[in-house]
DNA sequence: TATCACTTGAGAGTGACTATCATTAAGGAT
DNA sequence: ATCCTTAATGATAGTCACTCTCAAGTGATA
C-alpha cells in the first residue's frame, strides 16, 4: 500500500475528495500487519473521530481494494480482513484458536497445477494457508480466552 | 465420509436417533463432490421431504462435522461448504466468477514452513487454494450469468 | 463565499447462520 | 402393540457482517 501522500495524490487524480474520514482510515492502515477487519478499523478510528460511521469505513476499504491498494482476505474467520501488504506476495498463518492471521513472507513457490486440470481451470492466483496454533495460544493453555471468530473452516 | 449403513451404525452407537431427516441429509451427501452449502442441501432435501427445516440441516451437518465425517470449507464464497471427501486429503479450485469449488486430488506436497516461523506457530494443516476461472465461465463469456457468492476474497 | 457534485451517516434491509422452546417422535421397556 | 422417556424437530426470533438508500453535509474549484 502506498504511503499517505501517495494515497492522497492518487485519490485527487481520480477526482475523489480528500476527507478527514478517508485520511483517518488511510492512517490506520499504514504499516498495519494485523489484517484488520472493517469492524476493528472502525473501533480504532472512532478513538480519533467519534463521528465516523461504520458505513464509511466499509466504503473506504472497498475503494482501496478497487484501486489495488488493499487485498481482501477471507480465511474463514468470520469476517473479511484487509491486507495492505500488496507489494510483496506472501502467505498466511491462521490460528485455529484465536483467529489471528499472520504473514509468512517467503517465496514458497506454490506447486503448479497438474496437467490434467490445467485445461479445465485457468488459475490466476495460488494461496497457501497454514492453519494451526499461534505462539500466544500455545502458552496460554488450550481452551482459555475468548474466541474472536467462527470455527467453520477446516 | 462413511456410507449410509456405517453412518447409521455410528449414530446408533453414540445414542443418536435415526430420524428420516438425518437419513435424508446423509443420502444427499453420499458421493457428493459439489461442496454443497447448508442451503443447497436444504433445497435438494425438500424435494423429497418438504417438511424438513433448514435448522435441522444445519444441525445434522454440524453433527457430521463433529464426528469427522464432513469437513467444513470456507473459501470466501459467502457460505461455508461441506466436503464429504475426508479420507483423501486434497486441495481446491475456486472460480472467481461463479464461486464453484472443485477438487484437485493430487499430492502437491505443500511446502514446509521456513525455519524462522516454525517456533512461533504450530502448523496442523496446510491448504493450497487455486483461484481462477472455471471452464464453464470461460466459455460462457465474461460477465454473463448470475453470481452465486460474494467476491470478498483475494 | 457561492456553487454543486461528491461524501457522509442514519436507518432499514439482507443473507447466513444460531438460540430458544413447545411439540413431536425414536426406541427401549413392558 | 402400547407406554414412556428423552432426544430431535420446526417455528420463531435473534445476531452478525455486511449492503442499500437517501437526505443532509462538505471538499474543491471558480
Ligand atoms: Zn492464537
Ligand atoms: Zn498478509
Ligand atoms: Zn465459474
Ligand atoms: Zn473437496
Amino acid at each position: 500500500m502506498k504511503d499517505m501522500n501517495e494515497l492522497v495524490e492518487m485519490f485527487r487524480e481520480r477526482g475523489y475528495r480528500i476527507t478527514p474520514q478517508r485520511q483517518c482510515v488511510f492512517k490506520l492502515l499504514q504499516g498495519n500487519t494485523s489484517h484488520p477487519s472493517a469492524e476493528s478499523i472502525y473501533r480504532e478510528a472512532r478513538k480519533e473521530m467519534s463521528s465516523l460511521s461504520l458505513q464509511t469505513v466499509y466504503r473506504t476499504l472497498a475503494e482501496l481494494v478497487s484501486l489495488g491498494e488493499l487485498i481482501p482476505v477471507d480465511l474463514g474467520t468470520g469476517t473479511v480482513r484487509f491486507d495492505p501488504s500488496v507489494e510483496v506476495p506472501h502467505h498466511h498463518l491462521v490460528c485455529r484458536s484465536c483467529g489471528k492471521v499472520s504473514d509468512l513472507f517467503a517465496d514458497l513457490r506454490p506447486p503448479d497445477m497438474p496437467e490434467g486440470y490445467a485445461q479445465d481451470f485457468e488459475v490466476s492466483s495460488t494461496e497457501i494457508v497454514f492453519r494451526g496454533i499461534c505462539k500466544a495460544c500455545m502458552t496460554d493453555g488450550e481452551d482459555l480466552g475468548e474466541r474472536e471468530h467462527r470455527f467453520s473452516s477446516k
